[in-house]
RNA sequence: GGGCCGUUAACUCAGUUGGUAGAGUAUCUGCCUUUUAAGCAGAGAGUCGCGCGUUCAAGUCGCGCACGGCCCA
């Protein structure tokens, strides 16, 4: 009922009388000359030094709790380095500075300039001599005990949620580190990074639906890529023998704990290389990677743990399907059968769908939540595998592998198909496979051919997940934990 | 798309059998120059997600909708 009683009204309230006195709210001519963590580890290299003729620090953060004493108070503040305490003292501010910081809220940024002394209970702490308002905030902060918690605000106003908890801030520090350790690793193995096309003519190198956009100019319709894989055989066959890319894609599909339309993917691609060279180039570099960001190959995840360390499980899909999924021989080997089992087990067939695409069912049915520890998948049938090369002994299936860890699939790899002819035989099935109704299946991609007619070495490439790797290395269930922005409904107000 | 759960003050949450809306933190006022979720005294703060219905009376019961979470497809 009373407007002005509420505390941003009461703010507004404070930062008019704040402007009445000429200071300026929003400055920009403070300069830090010390970050916290400098001022923090000045201390610990030599504590014995703090005396009154010890140098002066020139600091700044936002506040993050104030506890006042009539003509004291300590303070909270924080920059991106550390958090650190701060006493200001009316008798060492002054009169007006000290009626200006009585003024100031937590969530204020201020500049501070002082020297450091221990208090009472053995706390380093700034004692402030002089003191400047940086940034006035109009809005509080959640209260500091319990912080924020609703998943709904968190993931709308990520900026609350990343100042009231380390946790979620230091989920996005691994993902920073994980993508920079993958980087990293790439680039000393002579890899080349590359950027291909985000908007694509034609969508092409996975199963997925794709969203459409208009370009006014060309006149056309374009795709958001589903994945970035045919532009980057592309690059190959022009002589980079070495490439990847770290980037989103975008899949038009429902959102879920492992879903976000857009998601970033690393792919890559070795020439000379098979498929098999790539399972062991992932163990080192993943192993390298969760080193990297957890301090271990042994990870936890949701109770589980997960080792990276040395060689990992390999098995088939047949013989996973058989060992872990518990499904007879007799079923794999009689389609009739297989046919008959999957109903039983509530998998509905499309009219399209090919003894493979059961196959590949059954197999995320059954088997892989159960694949906790890092496990690769090989012998992927043909018709679920229409980029990858056929294997020379067995014609039904291709030098393909999918990693598995905690439940998830993590990698999909494989040696490429580079025989043009039997490129296009497989696009061929595609397109009859998407007339018959199945809307995920590829699109002939005739300028794609073309360039496998140049001629593509020998290759093997691979695509990793890059957000569910980040789950894992961060003990995270949802993706939405390890996305910054994940894509919400608008509220409709 | 289906099922279950949630939505109450800035934040975290209570709210009984349907009977005038509560706490802690935060905020404001006063006191307080070594606090650590500081303390003491006082005060203000609500479209109970939105709508319709039942009822003398709805935060509470019913129906619908929105948004979110988890599970399933």
């Amino acid at each position: 009922m009373n407007k002005t009683s509420t505390v941003i009204e009461q703010r507004k309230d404070k930062l008019l009388e704040i402007k009445k006195k000429g200071i300026n709210l929003f400055p920009n001519d403070f300069n830090v000359l010390h970050d916290i963590s400098d001022i923090l580890q000045q201390i610990d290299a030599n504590p014995d030094s703090i005396n009154d003729s010890d140098p002066v620090f020139v600091t700044a953060g936002r506040m993050m709790a104030i506890n006042r004493f009539g003509k004291a108070a300590f303070i909270r503040f924080r920059d991106r380095t550390a958090q650190m305490q701060a006493y200001i003292r009316k008798d060492k501010v002054g009169a007006e500075a000290y009626d200006l910081f009585k003024k100031l809220d937590i969530g204020d940024f201020i500049g501070l300039e002082g020297s450091v002394f221990k208090t009472k209970t053995g706390e380093w702490t700034l004692l402030v001599t002089s003191l400047k308002l940086l940034t006035k905030a109009l809005r509080p902060l959640p209260e500091k005990f319990h912080g924020l918690k609703d998943p709904e605000k968190r993931y709308r106003q990520r900026y609350i949620d990343l100042l009231m908890n380390a946790d979620v801030r230091d989920v996005f520090v691994k993902r920073s580190c994980t993508i920079g350790s993958i980087r990293e690793y790439l680039l000393k193995k002579d890899f080349l990074e590359v950027e291909t096309p985000m908007m694509q003519p034609l969508p092409g190198g996975a199963e997925a639906e794709p969203f459409v956009t208009h370009h006014n100019a060309l006149g056309i319709d374009l795709f958001l890529r589903i994945a970035p894989e045919l532009y980057l055989k592309r690059l190959v066959v022009g002589g980079f023998e070495r490439i990847f890319e770290i980037n989103r894609n975008f899949r038009n599909e429902g959102v879920s704990t492992r879903h976000n339309p857009e998601f970033t993917m690393l792919e890559f691609y070795q020439a000379y290389s098979t498929y098999e060279d790539l399972m062991d180039l992932t163990e080192e570099m993943l192993a390298n990677t969760a080193m990297a960001v957890t301090g271990s190959t042994n990870i936890e995840y949701q109770s589980n743990s997960i080792d990276f360390s040395g060689k990992w499980r390999r098995t088939t899909l047949f013989k996973a399907l058989e060992e872990i999924g518990g499904v007879g021989q007799d079923i794999l080997k009689d389609k009739e059968k297989l046919i008959e089992y999957a109903g039983s087990r509530g998998i509905t067939l499309s009219k399209t769908g090919s003894t493979g695409k059961i196959i590949t069912k059954l197999f995320d049915l059954l088997v892989e939540p159960q694949l906790i520890q890092p496990t690769f998948i090989t012998g992927y049938p043909v018709e679920v595998s229409p980029l990858s090369r056929k294997n020379d002994e067995n014609q039904d299936i291709t030098d393909r592998f999918e990693l598995f860890i905690a439940g998830y699939e993590i990698a999909n790899g494989f040696s490429e198909l580079n025989d043009p002819e039997d490129q296009k035989d497989r696009f061929m099935q595609q397109v009859a496979a998407r007339e018959a109704g199945d809307q995920e299946a590829h699109h002939m991609d005739s300028d794609y051919i073309e360039a496998l007619e140049y001629g593509m070495p020998p290759t093997a490439g691979e695509g990793i997940g890059i957000d569910r790797l980040v789950m894992l290395l961060t003990d995270s269930p949802s993706i939405r934990e390890v996305i910054l922005f994940p894509h919400m409904k608008p509220i409709i107000k």
